[in-house]
DNA sequence: TTCACATTGTGAAAGTTTTCACAGTCAAAC
DNA sequence: GTTTGACTGTGAAAACTTTCACAATGTGAA
């Protein structure tokens, strides 16, 4: 099994690529894919011997070929859909930020518990009452969700989405759930975050 | 230096504690705190040890003393004051989200280079153009800048706030920013996070 | 064909973080 | 006073992650 932070990498080296890809290069040697990750050359070439891919000695990796590998280990062939809990102003940004960007991986339901958020559709997605998350999360094969409620109700929901059958959890609440071990939490904590930020500007030498 | 990991935790171990003081305990033992963290007991003493408080054998460790000892690691006496630059969604969910929650640390100015967002007070905080950042950071004492703005400008941000004195960057753009090694930034990748839980969705096994 | 050379792939070293495991400590019980 | 037992503090081990350093490789030039 690849090691998490290998994958968040991997997942950064792929929106690099493809960014390129775009500016119509067609190969990248580690060391110009690790001056724009900001990691070092032996790393990147770590990284993706663990997927499995090869590159050239004389012309690096081949930049389809690469991203390509990435999407292997990476996606669901089949793709995977994510449900939002949660439609107050950070729910609401989500559904902008990822709306439309990756048909592979997209939010394709919106909760709230609020029955003035319900039936509308925001950015494309349709608000529903969170009552009718595990009717919704069967139907359309949901596997992932998004916490973006208060933290006093976070647990409540993460309780809910394990027992609708959801196996990976996007938290942005500021509390630890406790899941099964059999369901994979990622914490978003951006409280944590400016706090080592106000740390860190303030230790780091002038 | 503390690292980075552990300065993570503390803060998260405050807020645990903080919480846990409103319920009326007096004191806390590291196996507690370390089911309510998510982490080992092991843990929690190692961190404590490294900001130098120390417990008491029979009672474990003394609530107030704990968190203010965290407090006078973590937090600057004269408290830190920041700066948030794009006023879109995300950004404006970011207000609402860190508005009037600890004194120390406060989101006191917001920029936007839209005219229409300027000049208006949301949650409580002033947006301004972004032409006006480097007068209001001198003026304000800001040593933090937030970027929540399109990647595209992401990079520019980041420039005028290095040139404008900021320290330390809470960046939510998905590109990696070039500072000086004096610039402390903290990513927070909301797609690197997403695609994180995709994979160990899939991957964990049932 | 042969050479030169920048790059890859990777075993091993170094560095970092976490956990183990136990001596030392304190307070309550007797 | 003494014993008991749960807990802390921490050196050392283990686990994990990153970096080093170099043999192997493929290509273009001579």
């Amino acid at each position: 099994m690849i090691p998490d932070k290998t994958i968040g990498r991997l997942s950064l080296y792929r929106r690099l690529l493809n960014r390129l890809l775009a500016e119509g290069v067609r190969n990248v040697y580690s060391h110009q894919l690790a001056a724009m990750a900001g990691v070092t050359p032996a790393q990147v070439r770590r990284d993706i011997m663990s997927i499995g891919y090869s590159g050239n000695p004389n012309r690096g990796y081949d930049m389809t070929e690469l991203i390509d590998s990435i999407g292997q280990s990476l996606d669901d062939p089949e793709g995977q859909r994510a449900a939002l809990i949660g439609v107050g102003n950070l729910g609401r940004a989500l559904l902008t930020y990822f709306s439309g960007r990756r048909p592979r991986l997209a939010i394709v339901a919106a909760f709230d518990s609020d029955p003035r958020k319900c039936d509308r559709v925001i950015q494309g997605c349709r608000c529903f009452g969170i009552d009718r998350l595990p009717e919704k999360v069967a139907e359309m094969d949901i596997s992932i969700g998004t916490i973006t409620v208060p933290s006093g109700e976070a647990q409540k929901v993460a309780d809910l989405m394990v027992r609708a059958g959801i196996r990976g959890i996007m938290n942005f609440a500021p509390v630890r759930l406790r899941v099964p071990s059999n369901v994979y939490v990622e914490d978003v904590d951006m409280t944590m975050a400016l706090e080592k930020v106000a740390y860190f500007a303030r230790k780091i030498q002038p």
